[in-house]
DNA sequence: TTGTACGCGTTATCAG
DNA sequence: CTGATAACGCGTACAA
């Protein structure tokens, strides 16, 4: 009967009720004296790969369970400079996407044993303030949906916390980012409308200082320029619903007419613009105007709409956004490199895609039309 | 020119620059060396209504900014045991809320210099592992749009942390509770569309584990009996827009004919069975049947859809949240009162409200008719 | 394999 | 008002 195996034993019972009777949490301390070993066997035993005889292990393991101890993350990230946390700045501009990437974000992050800290920014001010409490935080890395003041980058290289953009493209190729290539989705919008034989455009495109409706709306207007179509007029919006309607109307205002293609910076806006054309105006969709989308948020597949879009491998892309971060924060040397997904085109039922149209012009497309499937 | 003062300013280009170079942050002692202080002096500075002199705070504040130092949270949780983090726990069925809950529980939690700590849930294995993630990170409240076991309650008393479920009621009225008279909503729909004339009626509800689901279900069917009007068929669904329409499939084949009025447990499913009853089935809505949702998800009120339904406010319901959270933390002893909001009915145009209807009875709604806007 | 001793960066206490 | 000093709870060399 060794003094070190016994004596713990023996006071288990009342020292189990007197720790847990204390108002303050459990400590490794604690922990130690049930199992009658030191501190430091218990802080081993929770740790993965290291060394503890099998006894010792169970010993306090049972210990730690009859207590309901729990490692305290503080004081271990305040010597492992690890916080465990990886903070997400989104704009509350990307409302719909919220679910689906922080969904998926934390679930790739979880196995690496991190959780998401949330920043929703609703403003320039708010950005000023989450950044501050990121450094605080001391968060292993940083996924940023929104968009930075480029005096933050610097910051972030300055401190050495991992950032990743997401959707958003900076012309500094050394930060890490995870994107869609939104112009490329603008040029194959354009490209499929075009050979439908579309030739007036109008643009419903996003707030100036969204990137991802600029990049989508250079793409369009690129595309449509190689093609030798007319220069399309363009309606800024707000990405929200009123703003489709609000944009058809302008738009139709600016040309004296209902243009063939409506080609907008997201989902909702297009959806606000067929509402608005097919109960407010009347106008025919697809017989009389095409209206595209970009995003295909779940609404836009609903019966009523079946909207012809693109749709962003969303989850693939917040997959990629925290393996990324993750490799960045586990490998500090490796280096930053920019993912690009491409859209996947969504024919949908709002947009004449394969025919020859009312302009000619020799469509490459020969598919039976399932125009008008409403 | 006293030591104190003059020693710092002499070595501080070199100290700074030392200091910058250096790959670790930055620490409050670091600070305290180049503004010639003592670490507490900093420490002081840093905390709000400290007593420090305007000379030192001066001192100290420049030798800050110089550093570009910022308080380590970890170390200061350890010792003030406060993480200033509150855990969120959200299913992922909460789908259409996450964006205004959580942008606005970020909002109202700010202002208390308390962020964010999101758990989504997809599962019950996912339930457990988040507990001992909030236990070890040692968040200062929880707030849960999720359904915990009755064991997680029970521990969270034990670890004195506190918690506010949010749309969830528990029996426990001891628990602290945010939540939309779900009940009550239920009534409220069963009672205005009893009251158009309506007597055949079928749900179509939420997965059994869902206890909003069936709070909604149980004012319905108690509304309902109550008026004498015959039990509903009931019918139980996803959440999901597929499980709108596959509902209404299945309660026509129960009934043999369409009945008078469906009632969805939630808005994406009432779509769902508008859009199949619309374009699929050919019914008229609200003509030949009245469709119901309820939670006036944005979708809702757009011009295909414009449908009846229930409004929770959301936004106060999430403010409330926050409020009663940070009051738990703040004033330990404070009692979890439990807060119920009322839900604001959405007229719409999916059923008929105003009509004496084809059973008649007389309506107590005399109101001229704006049916069948679309 | 195990225990000792120390340090992580901060706040709190207390004497000056 | 200020500075020394002691926690906070854990991980980790180092010695045994």
């Amino acid at each position: 009967m060794r003094k070190t195996k016994q004596t713990p034993v023996v006071c288990a019972a009342s020292k189990i009720a007197e720790i847990a009777s204390r108002a303050r949490p459990v400590t490794s301390y604690d922990v130690a004296l049930v199992a009658g070993v030191s501190q430091s066997a218990v802080s081993r035993c929770f740790k993965p790969g290291a060394s503890v005889s099998q006894s010792t292990y169970a010993r306090v393991m049972k210990a730690a369970a009859q207590l309901d101890y729990v490692p305290n993350a503080a004081a271990r990230s305040l010597i492992t400079r690890r916080s465990n946390m990886v903070a997400v700045l989104i704009t509350n501009r990307a409302n719909l996407y919220y679910p689906e990437l922080l969904a998926e974000l934390s679930n790739q992050l979880t196995p690496h044993g991190k959780r998401v800290l949330l920043f929703p920014l609703a403003s320039e001010a708010d950005a000023e303030r989450a950044l501050v409490d990121l450094w605080q935080f001391g968060v292993d890395g940083v996924i940023a949906a929104a968009q930075l003041p480029a005096r933050a980058v610097a910051e972030f290289k300055r401190r050495h916390v991992p950032l990743v953009l997401f959707n958003r493209l900076l012309d500094d190729a050394s930060v890490a980012t995870v994107s869609c290539d939104h112009h490329a989705a603008g040029r194959l919008l354009a490209a499929r409308l075009a050979a439908a034989g579309h030739r007036q455009f109008g643009l419903i495109t996003g707030s100036k200082d969204s990137p991802v409706a600029i990049a989508r709306q250079q793409g369009v207007c690129a595309q449509l320029a190689e093609l030798g179509l007319p220069t399309p007029q363009i309606v800024t919006g707000e990405f929200d619903y009123h703003s489709g309607a609000a944009g058809l109307k302008s738009l139709i205002a600016r040309y004296g007419s209902v243009p063939d293609a409506i080609i907008c910076a997201n989902d909702v806006m297009a959806i606000g613009c067929l509402d608005c054309a097919r109960h407010e105006l009347g106008i025919d969709v697809p017989g009389q105007l095409s209206v595209a989308g970009l995003d295909a948020v779940e609404p836009s597949n609903w019966l009523s709409y079946n909207l012809t879009t693109l749709r962003q491998p969303m989850a693939q892309m917040a997959a990629a956004a925290a393996q990324l971060v993750c490799r960045l924060i586990e490998v500090p040397g490796s280096d930053a490199r920019r993912q690009l997904f491409g859209a996947e085109f969504i024919e949908g039922a709002t947009a004449r895609l394969h025919q020859p149209g009312k302009n000619a012009g020799n469509a490459p497309f020969s598919l039976p039309l399932p125009l008008a499937i409403m």
